[in-house]
DNA sequence: TCGCACATGTAACGTGTTACATGATTCA
DNA sequence: TGAATCATGTAACACGTTACATGTGCGA
């Protein structure tokens, strides 16, 4: 066994079959119209991803014919899919993820209602919120340690990077306070 | 001819073969410390990226034997190379940009020195803005179409991408104002 | 002598992109 | 009749990831 662990776009689709089962054509206009990861609908990427979750038991496909139009065929999670859908939603993650991969913790944290543990969603947010102010120091060590006579471009660019983690340590610390304050 | 256009991590090769003519190494450890982009610093990828540069006429490759350890290639845009970096950087940006790419847009600004035209970087960075602000009422309309009984963390997921996007708006607004004012 | 930094590369593999194919039903 | 929507899929292709290969010089 010893499974390769699945792709974003895989947990992306256990995440919506989990709250809804549905098809392939379902989830790509999901992905289509909302801010979802920024996962593509192009059905060269969904029906290949079903197809290997369906193939690694971690999905079970049903075809529904009550309709008159083209059969669908309708995905949901196995007791399996489950099972390691949570781990991934619990897996810890590292300042790495926080630097490179902020995107994928998003993902995570929007899937992460199906834990229904908001003890566990609030120590998520702790920890993300502690990485990212460590991450901000170090951008802001990089953008110190440009040569003086580095142009202003740059500078801006990383500047950009700066503002927006700094908006998201702002995110995640309230949020921790939001939640440890309705949730005790 | 009508060459394919290259990836986002052969332009920032070639940006930062502008700066400063290097080898494949050089660019490996510029990769490996610094919040370029997020591009990987895996040999496998930097490589062969250069050789597609080299085979396409992008940047000239010259063996340096005068080091004693093992000789190495460095490697300088050509003119066609500077052309193309060019047009790369004053290429029009759609909304889906915004939405979705938007850390290919800070790597054109990161780069944008190389026009030495602040004005244009100003338009850049003006046009950056009004798409923002116009993402942001895009996200902020997904939020307040959740259903009544949508659990929290998505909301927070969301959230956090608003709170970034503004952060962005806020910078890139403030930037074009500093760029008006020492630029006039 | 062991391992690390320098320096460049290759091979297998998996995945996403793009473009195409198919076929039914509904509406103008 | 033709176009749009529903619905699923395949094939070619290119790229990045991971892991491996190779070889020098230097410091412990």
């Amino acid at each position: 066994m010893a499974r390769k662990a699945p792709t974003n776009l895989e947990y992306a689709l256990l995440g919506l079959l989990h709250a809804q089962p549905q098809s392939g054509y379902d989830v790509r206009k999901t992905f289509a119209t909302t801010a979802i990861g920024n996962y593509s609908s192009s059905p060269g990427a969904i029906y290949p991803a079903l197809r290997r979750l369906e193939s690694n038991g971690l999905v079970t496909g049903k075809i529904d014919s009550s309709t008159e139009l083209r059969p669908r065929k309708v995905f949901a999670p196995s007791r399996k899919g489950r099972a390691v859908f949570r781990q991934w939603l619990q897996a810890d993650f590292t300042p790495e993820d926080v630097a490179k991969k902020f995107d994928d913790l998003m993902l995570r944290l929007a899937f992460h209602g199906v834990l229904d543990d908001l003890a566990a969603t609030r120590d998520f947010l702790r920890v993300l919120a502690t990485e990212t102010d460590r991450y901000i120091e170090d951008l802001e060590d990089q953008l110190r340690q440009f040569p003086e006579q580095t142009p202003i471009q740059p500078r801006l660019a990383l500047g950009s990077g700066i503002e927006q983690y700094k908006a998201a340590a702002r995110w995640a610390h309230q949020s921790v306070k939001k939640l440890t304050e309705d949730g005790s």
